[in-house]
RNA sequence: GGGCGAUUAGCUCAGUUGGUUCAGAGCACCUCGUUUACACCGAGGGGGUCGGGAGUUCGAAUCUCUCAUCGCCCA
C-alpha cells in the first residue's frame, strides 16, 4: 500500500469521525457492563467554542475513550443550556436591530423569536466539538428547555415548595438594571474600583449648624430616611435627638445612633438609604425607618426622588454633585478605592433592591452536600478546592431563583388575588383551579382572573438537575437508564462554577435521588494567555479553536491542551504547545511509515533483536503501570508525557534504531510482527489522547475487518516485565552516549569506524548488547584492552572503556583534567557518604534500607575512585 | 477585612510518608549533522544557593516560624 509522505489530518479526521458515527461506537444503551457516565457541562446554547471548552472537552473525551476501551459502558451525554439572561439579552438586541422593541411584544411573540434564534444559532458549539473528536452519544443530546427537561424543573419546584423549601418574599436582592432582573449572589462579581467619596453637609433642623456625611453615592441622598452616628462618638453627642435636613429637597430626617457605624470611616456620620443598600436596609428595619425607593427598574430615578426624575443614576451622580456644590452643600471630594458589584452577564453595576422574589432555602439542602465532599464520598481533584467549597457551604444564603425574564421555565405559581398568599403552586392551570377551589369559595370567582407568575427560574435551577434529568430521573426515578447510568462517574469543569453548578448539583443529587450525582469532580484550570490574562472575547486574546485544529490537527491541539494542564492549575496557553502536539503526531506517522516500508525475510530474530524486543515490551509495561497510576489520580498531563516519551524516546529513538535494517536489507518477519504488536499497544495507549492518528495507523498497520476499530479495541493489560532488562539497556545506553559524545568532541564523523576496548575487570556485556552497541555507535572492534592503553578513556559506573580513533588525537592535558575533576567529585561524594555512615545516630535511626543504600553508594564510589586513579597513573605515565 | 494556595532551570511544571548520584521533565537555547521514517528530524551540550532569613533533625526543595512577592475565593 502506498503511504502518504505527509499526514493529511483534515482528510483523516473527517473520514474516521464519519465512520465512528456510522458504526455508532459512541452510542450507549443500558447493558450488563459497568457504566462510565460523564455529563457534559452544558455550554450556552448560543455560545461558540472557546479555549476553555477545548480543554474541558478534551479531558472528558480522554476519560470516556479510555473507559470505553476498558470495556465499560461509556456514555458521554452532550447538551446545552438555555442561558436565560445571556440569550434573552442577545435576542432583545437582535430584535432591536430589526427595529422591534421587546416591550411591544407579547410573551408568546417574544418566545417565538427566541426559539427562532435558538434554532438558527443554537448547537453550533456541539458541531464544533465533533471537530475535536468528541465521542459523545449524540443521540442523547439534551437542551435544558426541552419539554421533558423543563417538566423535571417544574416538578422539582413544586416538590420543594410542598416541602417548604421554596418561599416567596420581599428581600433585598441583587438587581441588574440592564437585564432588569434579580440575580443570585453568585452572579454578582465584586471588583475593586476607583471611586469618589463625597462629603455633604446636612443642616441641623432649626439651627445654622451642619452635620457632614461621606458617601460614594450622592444620588441616593434623595432617598435618605435618617443619618446614623456611633453612640460612642463624642463629636456627635450634642446632636442626640436632633433632626437633619436633606439638601436640595429639604426633607427632614432623624439623626439616630447605632454601634454599627464606623467612627473611623469618612466623618463618622452615615446617611441611611434603606431602599438602596443592604446594610442601610437592616438598620432601617432595626430603627423602624421608612424606605424610599427612588429608582426605576432600569436604574433611572423615579418620582419618589422628586428631582432628576427619569435620569440615569450615574448621570444623576454627576449632576447632583454639581447642584450640591452650587448650593454650598458639597464640602469635599476625595478619591477612594471601594468594591462594586457587577452583573456577571451584563456587566451592569448591581443595584441592591427591595423586591418580591422566589427563594430556595439552602440550610437543609447543603448539609449532605457538604458532608459527602468533606468525607471524600465525592472526590475533588485537586483536593485543595474542598476548602473553599466548605467555606461557601457553611456561609450559604438562600438562593434567589426567580428572574424577571421570559426565556426559561415559567414559575408555576398561579395568582387568584392580590394578597401575599393568594396563590397556589401547580403544574397546570387546571390543577391550579382545583387547588384554588380548596382554598376559597370559587362560586363567585372569575376564573379568567387567574394569572400565572410572569417570571422564569434561574438557569442554574435547570442545570443543577442535569446529571439526573438527562436520564429522566426526576419524572421517572426508577427507570432503567437512571438506575444504570447514575451516579455518574466524573464531572469535568472549571473552579469558577463550583458554587453555581457543582455545589448545587450535589445538593440536588442528594435531595432528589438520595445519592451523589458523581464520584469525581475534576477541576480544570483557566486557560490564560502568555501574559496570564484570562482568555476572553472582549480582550480578543483567544485563538479560534477551529483555526487551531485546521493548522495543527485535532490530535495536535488535544496534545497541546493536555501538555501543561495539571488538574486545577491554570494553563498558560501558547500555540507552540499545539505545534509540539502536531510534531508528535508527525513522529507517530513516520514511525508507521518506517515499519510499513520494511521488506521481510524468514530468518529467526537474532539475539540482539530479541533483546530489543524484550526491552521495548518491558518499557511499555513499565510505562503502562505509570500511566494507569497517573490516570487514577487524574494527572492527565503526566499520563500524556509518559506516553510521549515512550513513543518518541523509547520506541522511535531507541527501539526502531536497534532493529532497523541497513539500507537495502531485509528484516526478519518475526521482528516486524513483534514491532507491529508493540506499536499497536502504543497506539491503544495513545488513542484516548490522539484518537485520529491512532485510528489511521491502527487500521493500516494490520488487516482489519470493516467493523473493527481502535475505538472499541481492548485497553492493553499490564503484563509482568523484566526490570533487569531495562537496567541492562540503561547501562548500554550510557556507553553508547559516551562514545557519541567522544565523536562529537573530536569531531569524528559517524561514518568513520571506531574501536572500543574494555577493562577485563568490567562487568561483561552480553553479545547481544555488544551487537546493539556496535550498530548504534559504528564501533568496529570491541575487545578486551591489552595491557595499559594510552587512549581516550571513560568510566561507566566502575566499568572502564577505551576508545581508539583513527583520527583525532588524544589531548593528554584535557584527559588529565577531566579525570582529576571526576576523582575530586567522587571523593567529595565519598566523604559525605562516609560521614553519614560513621554517624551513629544515622546508622541507628535511619531505616535499614536507607543505611544499606548508603553502604552501596560508598562501595560504588570506592570502586570508581580506584579505577579513575589507575587511569590517572597511566596517563601521567 | 476574612480564608485558601503558591514561589524549584529562560518558560510551563513534577518532586508522594524528610533519606538513592535528588535537584528532575517537556519546551526553548547552544554546537554539530542534508545516514535511504521523520529538519514537524537526529546526535551531543549548557543552564537552578529549590523567593529571603531563622529553627527542628544525623539528614530539609520537603517540617516549624518569620519576612517578601504573587494569585484565587468570600465579604
Amino acid at each position: 500500500m502506498e503511504i502518504a509522505k505527509n499526514y493529511d489530518s483534515k482528510q483523516v479526521e473527517n473520514k474516521w469521525y464519519t465512520y465512528w458515527l456510522e458504526q455508532k461506537y459512541f452510542n450507549s444503551s443500558v447493558s450488563d457492563k459497568p457504566s462510565h457516565t460523564i455529563v457534559i457541562p452544558p455550554p450556552n446554547v448560543t455560545g461558540v467554542l472557546h479555549m476553555g471548552h477545548m480543554l474541558n472537552n478534551t479531558i472528558q473525551d480522554v476519560l470516556t475513550r479510555k473507559a470505553r476501551m476498558e470495556g465499560k459502558n461509556a456514555c458521554w451525554v452532550p447538551g446545552t443550556d438555555h442561558a436565560s439572561i445571556a440569550t434573552e439579552a442577545k435576542v432583545v438586541a437582535h430584535l432591536k436591530e430589526q427595529g422591534i422593541d421587546k416591550n411591544t411584544l407579547s410573551r408568546e411573540e417574544f418566545l417565538k423569536h427566541a426559539w427562532e434564534w435558538k434554532e438558527k444559532h443554537g448547537g453550533i458549539i456541539l458541531e464544533q466539538l465533533k471537530k475535536l473528536g468528541a465521542s459523545c452519544d449524540w443521540e442523547r443530546t439534551k437542551f435544558t428547555l426541552d419539554p421533558e427537561m423543563s417538566e423535571s424543573v417544574i416538578d422539582v419546584f413544586i416538590d420543594l415548595y410542598n416541602k417548604g423549601k421554596i418561599y416567596r418574599g420581599v428581600r433585598m436582592v441583587n438587581w441588574d438594571p440592564s437585564a432588569k432582573t434579580a440575580l443570585s449572589d453568585e452572579e454578582v462579581i465584586h471588583k475593586e474600583v476607583n471611586s469618589k467619596l463625597y462629603y455633604i453637609n446636612y443642616q441641623i433642623e432649626g439651627t445654622a449648624e451642619f452635620i457632614t456625611i461621606a458617601t460614594t453615592r450622592p444620588e441616593t441622598v434623595l432617598g435618605d430616611t435618617a443619618i446614623a452616628v456611633n453612640p460612642n462618638d463624642e463629636r456627635y453627642t450634642k446632636l442626640k435627638g436632633k433632626k437633619a435636613v436633606i439638601p436640595l429637597v429639604n426633607r427632614v430626617i432623624p439623626i439616630i445612633e447605632d454601634d454599627y457605624v464606623d467612627k473611623e470611616f469618612g466623618t463618622g456620620a452615615l446617611k441611611i438609604t434603606p431602599a438602596h443598600d443592604i446594610n442601610d436596609y437592616n438598620l432601617g428595619l432595626k430603627h423602624n425607618l421608612p424606605s424610599i425607593d427612588i429608582l426605576n427598574d432600569d436604574g433611572t430615578l423615579n418620582g419618589n426622588a422628586t428631582l432628576f426624575t427619569g435620569k440615569d443614576r450615574f448621570v444623576v451622580r454627576k449632576e447632583i454633585a454639581k447642584a450640591l456644590k452650587e448650593k454650598g452643600h458639597l464640602v469635599d471630594v476625595k478619591d477612594i478605592k471601594n468594591n462594586v458589584g457587577y452583573s456577571e452577564r451584563t456587566n451592569a453595576v448591581i443595584e441592591p433592591k427591595l423586591s418580591l422574589q422566589w427563594f430556595c432555602k439552602m440550610d437543609a439542602l447543603s448539609k449532605p452536600a457538604l458532608d459527602n465532599v468533606m468525607n471524600d464520598e465525592i472526590q475533588f481533584h485537586p483536593p485543595k478546592f474542598k476548602n473553599s467549597y466548605k467555606h461557601w457551604m457553611e456561609n450559604i444564603k438562600d438562593w434567589c431563583i426567580s428572574r424577571q425574564l421570559w426565556w426559561g421555565q415559567r414559575i408555576p405559581a398561579w395568582y387568584y388575588g392580590s394578597g401575599p398568599n393568594d396563590f397556589v403552586i401547580a403544574k397546570t392551570k387546571q390543577k391550579a383551579l382545583e387547588l384554588i377551589e380548596q382554598k376559597i369559595d370559587i362560586t363567585e370567582f372569575d376564573v379568567s382572573t387567574i394569572k400565572q407568575d410572569e417570571d422564569v427560574l434561574d438557569t442554574w435551577f435547570s442545570s443543577w438537575l442535569w446529571p439526573i434529568s438527562v436520564f429522566d430521573g426526576i419524572r421517572n426515578p426508577n427507570n432503567e437508564e437512571i438506575k444504570h447510568y447514575y451516579p455518574t462517574q466524573d464531572i469535568v469543569t472549571a473552579p469558577e462554577i463550583m458554587f453555581f453548578w457543582v455545589a448545587r448539583m450535589i445538593m440536588a443529587g442528594y435531595e432528589f435521588t438520595g445519592k451523589k450525582p458523581f464520584n469525581n469532580v475534576y477541576f480544570t484550570g483557566i486557560v490564560r494567555d502568555k501574559q496570564r490574562r484570562k482568555m476572553s472575547k472582549s480582550l480578543g486574546n483567544s485563538p479560534n479553536p477551529i483555526d487551531l485544529i485546521e493548522k495543527y490537527s485535532a490530535d495536535g491541539v488535544r496534545v497541546g491542551m493536555l501538555l501543561s494542564s495539571p488538574a486545577g492549575n491554570d494553563l498558560m496557553f501558547d500555540e507552540q504547545l499545539c505545534e509540539q502536539g502536531r510534531n508528535f503526531v508527525n513522529k507517530m506517522w513516520n514511525a508507521f511509515r518506517l515499519i510499513n516500508s520494511w521488506e521481510t525475510n524468514t530468518r529467526k530474530p537474532s539475539a540482539d533483536e530479541e533483546l530489543a524486543i524484550e526491552w521495548i515490551n518491558a518499557k511499555i509495561n513499565k510505562s503502562l503501570a505509570s500511566i494507569e497510576d497517573s490516570y487514577s489520580k487524574f494527572r492527565m498531563s503526566d499520563a500524556l508525557m509518559t506516553c510521549y516519551k515512550l513513543v518518541w524516546d523509547d520506541f522511535c529513538s531507541s527501539y526502531l534504531e536497534m532493529v532497523k535494517p541497513a539500507f537495502g536489507q531485509t528484516i526478519s518477519e518475526i521482528v516486524v510482527e513483534q514491532s507491529k504488536t508493540a506499536f499497536e499497544k502504543l497506539l491503544k495507549m495513545l488513542h484516548p489522547i490522539t484518537p485520529f492518528i491512532t485510528e489511521e495507523i491502527w487500521q493500516a498497520i494490520n488487516k482489519r475487518t470493516t467493523t473493527e476499530s481502535i475505538v472499541i479495541s481492548d485497553w492493553p493489560k499490564l503484563q509482568n516485565y523484566n526490570e533487569q532488562c531495562i537496567d541492562k539497556m540503561d547501562t548500554l545506553q550510557q556507553v553508547i552516549t559516551a562514545v557519541r559524545a567522544f565523536r562529537k568532541n573530536k569531531n569524528i564523523s559517524f561514518k568513520e569506524s571506531l574501536n572500543l576496548y574494555y577493562n577485563s575487570k568490567n562487568i561483561a556485556l552480553e553479545n547481544a548488547q555488544i551487537d546493539l552497541l556496535k550498530k548504534a555507535t559504528n564501533v568496529g572492534e570491541y575487545n578486551v584492552a591489552e595491557g595499559e592503553q594510552n587512549l581516550f578513556s571513560f568510566v561507566i559506573g566502575s566499568n572502564e572503556y577505551f576508545i581508539e580513533a583513527k583520527s583525532g588525537a588524544i589531548d593528554k592535558e584535557q584527559e588529565l583534567e577531566k579525570i582529576t575533576s571526576e576523582i575530586k567529585y567522587t571523593k567529595g561524594f565519598l566523604i559525605s557518604v562516609s560521614k553519614k555512615l560513621s554517624n551513629e545516630r544515622f546508622v541507628n535511626n535511619a531505616p535499614e534500607q536507607v543505611v544499606e543504600i548508603e553502604r552501596k553508594k560508598m562501595s560504588d564510589a570506592e570502586a570508581r575512585i580506584s579505577v579513575l586513579e589507575k587511569q590517572l597513573k597511566v596517563l601521567e605515565g
